[in-house]
RNA sequence: GUGCCCGUAGUUCAGCGGAUAGAACGCCAGAUUGCGGAUCUGGAAGUCGCAGGUUCGAGUCCUGCCGGGCACACCA
């Protein structure tokens, strides 16, 4: 990519120069480089020479001017100029040349576009998604589903191996709450588990996070009662299997569904019902040398290294999710042996995990720096924690029902047939919700109001669709004769401003497919995509591009349709948003 | 109390130790005999929570406060 090959050309420059002794003597690490936002300061500008001459206490314009006249010595015809500027930045500038150059790469390889190595040969996996059985989707897990569907398309871009993995709680006092709470809602409606099979997938679902409510709410009541059935169904009790396996399979096929839509896809799902007997064992195993017992329990301590002190197998002889980790880390490493297991979860848990991590690597230490908690900002309502435990949730599903709704009169019905427009509604919808959740930096707290962030305008993933299908619907009119761009030398001609700054931009995007694998930070691809698509609608406004005045100028702007089309494809693809031809 | 995260425009958010802190929404004023107006142009709107410190240079790094969120024993 460009970045590489300016930062290759500084760093020889500035190599020679040390070799010369010019500028002294000095170690040279990373090369500060980046994009001015004033673009009068060229494409690329560094701020090397100011950091060298800090460090060499010397005046850092001289050293600039140094620099830059090393760089002139054999300057590339791919740069047109460079330049020093007080008070020591090193300005570069593109040659159009190599811009419309960069266009023509983005034609030909399309897709593979600004794939890299970055990460080549890591091994990544990807634990994500991780609902509860028994429980309904709420927003808090759209947000890891999302994020972590995104994360491990962009980790693969850069060259990464990625395992898909999906945790679900499908054993503990939640899933007793449920079956507790639906029993009685099911006796109140003088039903049965049978009739109740009879419900859609959703019915049956939200049955369950009924019955989850209802459970929790009455557990101080029926303590005992609940406790006793969590404890026979650790115990895999025989006369509970049926309902058991009934329910269990209700949520699966309810969260199925999600996935479809979301256009996920898991390598493995992994149960704490396969791996609760194990984690005791692998516990009770090391009791004493990294576990201890404490009340009745046993627990880690893990005040002894800063942390805090968690259970991990209860008074009742019960596992706990800690437990279970601790045996679930070694099944996975055994499935994919990872460089890095990234647990995208709320950062409620970071914690906890700081707690399990330290105790896994006890246990085992080929774990050490294996595992890695990228702490998901929590999504809130109005100002309210959204939790199922207290009912106050938000459906996913009913969440999507709304933004299609408000989507709905924007389809052109005369142009489609039904099923198109259901089509198109969906993936809008999909969109819209996906865009607005991978918009925000993962780390942050997420305002969810239902109305403004499903917002259509401005800053949105309908946007970015509508762009994609309006450059498309500009190369279908373009005869095709007009059109074999990738073996044409086109011809060097003054470019009007919104050009340049497309151009500027298209450039960019393998690099910042790198820095959001690099960051783990999917929002980076959110930023380049709008910016992208803003710069081309301006574009698009101001000129005329199958009427342009000149041959020349019409190849070009298609040129520059067909890449931002190409871009934008590329984009969204990254974000797990499937693009529209025609909407 | 201890630890982690967050305080940037009315609101939602970007912002890599660098140059005049940027978008979007909302508000005000405009653009259509046009290739998709779900678009575009312009304007108003900021003490980057506060105070120190490091630095040639701090929204960004350090310390201390203030405000908010979360976690801290048998839930997941």
């Amino acid at each position: 990519m460009i970045r590489d090959r300016i930062e290759k050309l500084l760093r020889e420059a500035l190599n020679q120069l040390k070799k010369e002794g010019k500028l002294g003597d000095f170690e040279l690490g990373t090369i500060a480089l980046e994009h001015p936002e004033n673009k009068d300061y060229g494409d690329y500008s560094s701020s090397i020479a100011l950091a060298l001459a800090k460090q060499q206490k010397k005046n850092p314009l001289a050293m600039a001017k140094e620099i830059v006249d090393e760089l002139n010595k054999s300057k590339p015809d791919w740069l047109a100029d460079v330049k020093a500027v007080a008070p020591g930045f090193v300005n570069m500038r593109l040659s159009q040349k190599t811009l419309v150059e960069e266009l023509q790469k983005i034609s030909i390889e399309q897709s593979a576009y600004g794939k890299n190595a970055a990460l080549g040969g890591k091994r990544f996996m990807i634990e994500f998604a991780h609902p509860n059985t028994h429980k309904e989707m709420h927003i808090g897990h759209m947000r890891t589903l999302v994020t972590g569907e995104a994360l491990s398309r962009v980790l693969e871009f850069s060259g990464a191996k990625v395992f898909r993995a999906n945790y679900q709680g499908d054993i503990g006092p939640h899933v007793a709450k449920a079956i507790w709470g639906t029993q009685k809602i099911l006796e109140e409606r003088a039903m049965s588990w049978e009739s109740a099979e009879e419900m859609n997938s959703m019915e049956k679902a939200h049955l369950l996070g009924q019955g989850y409510v209802r459970g929790n709410q009455a557990y101080e009541e029926h303590k005992e009662e609940i406790d006793a059935l969590n404890k026979k169904l650790y115990a895999r009790a025989q006369e509970l299997q049926d309902v058991y396996e009934r329910t269990r399979k209700w949520s699966l096929e309810y969260y199925d569904l999600f996935y479809r839509r979301f256009d996920t896809s898991f390598d493995k799902f992994y149960f704490e019902s396969e791996v609760a007997e194990k984690g005791k064992q692998i516990v009770q195993e090391n009791l004493g040398k990294v576990f201890e017992r404490s009340e009745g329990a046993v627990i880690f301590d893990g005040e002894k290294y800063g942390l805090h002190k968690r259970v991990f197998i209860t008074k009742d002889g019960n596992p706990t999710y800690e437990a279970k980790e601790i045996a679930l880390a070694p099944l996975q490493y055994a499935d994919f042996p990872f460089d890095l297991n990234v647990h995208v979860v709320a950062n409620e848990q970071s914690g906890y995990f700081q707690v399990i991590f330290r105790a896994l690597e006890l246990v085992d230490e080929k774990f050490k720096g294996k595992e890695y908690h990228l702490a998901m900002g929590m999504v809130n309502l109005v100002g309210k924690k959204i939790s199922s435990r207290t009912g106050v949730v938000i459906t996913v599903d009913g969440l999507l029902d709304e933004v299609k709704e408000l989507l709905s009169p924007l389809v052109d019905n005369q142009k489609h047939n039904e099923k198109e427009i259901e089509h198109i509604k969906e993936v809008c919808t999909v969109a819209a919700v996906k865009y607005s959740v991978l918009h925000t930096d993962t780390k942050s707290n997420a305002m969810f109001d239902m109305q403004k962030s499903v917002s259509l305008d401005g800053d949105s993933g309908p946007y970015l669709l509508y762009t994609y299908a309006r450059c498309k619907s500009v190369l279908r009119k373009a005869e095709e004769a007009d059109f074999n761009l990738k073996q044409r030398d086109l011809k060097e001609m003054p470019y009007t401003e919104e050009e340049r700054a497309l151009m500027r931009l298209a450039y960019q995007f393998p690099e910042v497919a790198r820095a959001a694998a690099e960051k783990f930070a999917p929002h980076l691809i959110c930023s380049f995509a709008f910016e992208i698509a803003q710069a081309y609608n301006a574009f698009y406004n101001k000129h005329k591009i199958l009427q342009a005045e000149t041959e020349d100028q019409k190849q070009f702007r298609l040129l520059l349709t067909g890449a931002t089309a190409q871009l934008l494809k590329n984009s969204l693809r990254l974000l797990g948003i499937q693009a529209l031809e025609k909407m």
